[in-house]
DNA sequence: CACATGTCAGTCATACTGAAATTC
DNA sequence: CGAATTTCAGTAAGACTGACATGT
């Protein structure tokens, strides 16, 4: 018994849910993410490596628990990642002298370059995720992220442990 | 040592990061994910249970392939949901006579008030998310990402078994 | 036979919590 | 002493895979 003997019938989602903000959300940010993700893993490498090496890269040498304060990884997390990025030789972890509790990591010249390798193929899945759209567009869809992000994360919304 | 007297220094993440799209977007739907989670967990719901209440209302009774296919949800993770669902007398499984391998999922008037209850706890969390933008930025946004994910998703990608 | 369905068991990666040891 | 840093161990929830029994 067959109901439709030419298409595959893909089965569409209902109305109500395909125009729901949050899901539409969802739904970009994981296309995003498979996007971002397929490049990185192709040369081993994660989103939090290019976050620390941003990070390092734009403010200097930092304790892993400022990093973990400007990248948004948990400090608990940091550890492995950093623990990665200095098997790379990407980054060096040395106690600081000043206050013996912490570590300085330092970005090395493997680790600068590390980062403008990860940033092409970053800047590659943007620009695959965001052709559909015209230039214009894509500014415009920018803009309404960022005003949204800003508005619901005011700096001091939650003391953000970031542990 | 302090490098700021004053402020409790809230260590602003990198510029290079704070513009990427696809960061945006994950920002932008984890915001949105904890303002839907949490007001359906006030009323012990789940966004799935939704999901499954919506594709009733709106193509009536179906297997839970079909449910599967329509929601996105997995085939293995549909049972736990319809279990739920069941539980609250929300929807009715039975065995298809036609096709003994499907169960007919069936709302149930309790299920419809189920769903209208989620619907306007959902339809309040979108509120609290867009208020920031004005309502014509509300559309603009919708139809960008619309345009996005339908672009990303060409119902062809792939063959998807939504097990 | 190939294929679809419902189900269960499990993996995997991520976000997140708790707590210990050390130092300020 | 209270607070911050690094680290490890572990939880919880989500997405996803594999396989099996049953049925078409």
């Amino acid at each position: 018994m067959v109901e439709d003997p030419m298409s595959p019938t893909p089965e569409p989602a209902p109305a109500r849910l395909r125009t729901i903000p949050s899901r539409l959300l969802a739904g970009a940010a994981a296309v995003a993410d498979r996007l971002v993700s397929e490049r990185l893993a192709a040369e081993g490498a994660h989103r939090w490596h290019f976050a620390v090496l941003v990070a390092l890269a734009e403010f200097g040498p930092a304790s892993q628990a400022e990093l973990s304060r400007r990248t948004g990884i948990y400090r608990s997390d940091m550890v492995a990642v950093l623990n990665e990025l200095g098997d790379g030789a990407c980054v060096r972890r040395e106690a600081d002298p000043t206050d013996r509790r912490r570590n300085v990591i330092t970005l090395t010249p493997t680790g600068r370059r590390r980062l403008e390798l990860l940033d092409t193929l970053i800047a590659d899945a943007q620009r695959e995720l965001l052709a559909p759209l015209t230039p214009a567009q894509q500014g415009e869809l920018i803009r309404l992220l960022t005003a949204l992000t800003e508005h619901h994360h005011p700096a001091h919304p939650r003391p953000r442990d970031t542990r």
